[in-house]
DNA sequence: GACGTGACAGCGC
DNA sequence: GGCGCTGCCACGT
């Protein structure tokens, strides 16, 4: 079975899900964000791993997921209208305005 | 097991 | 975070 860090990958998927559920509505959270409340930084890129692999019965909120410049998925033209749809604003370059949506967790 | 890949971050400019 | 480069680390081939 695939570990690292002592956690499962079962385990790893299941809690970046866990946390992806809280981000609140007309918010978002880096992966990198994700990746440090896990105890982990220097994983932010198993963040979308995890996210890719995730099934559609725990319908997640992931568009609400982006990376540290706030720019959206690629290939995934949707995630900006589903943000658009929870009043998120964006930038002229097509990124999402971090001072006004980034989540604070603390 | 080496090698390329990727829904990334941090740092420098 | 605008752009480019390097460091990361699990995965699939």
């Amino acid at each position: 079975m695939g570990e690292f860090a002592g956690m499962k990958r079962a385990d790893f998927y299941t809690r970046v899900y866990q946390i992806v559920q809280a981000i609140p509505r007309g918010q978002v959270a880096t992966y990198g964000q994700i990746a440090w409340i896990l105890g982990k930084p220097q994983c932010s890129r198993r963040i979308g791993q995890a996210l890719y692999h995730a099934p559609h019965e725990v319908n997640l909120p992931c568009h609400r997921v982006v990376n540290s410049r706030g720019r959206l998925v690629p290939h995934w033209a949707e995630q900006k209208d589903l943000l658009l749809r929870e009043e998120v604003a964006f930038k002229n370059n097509g990124c999402v305005d971090l001072k006004k949506h980034l989540w604070k967790i603390f």
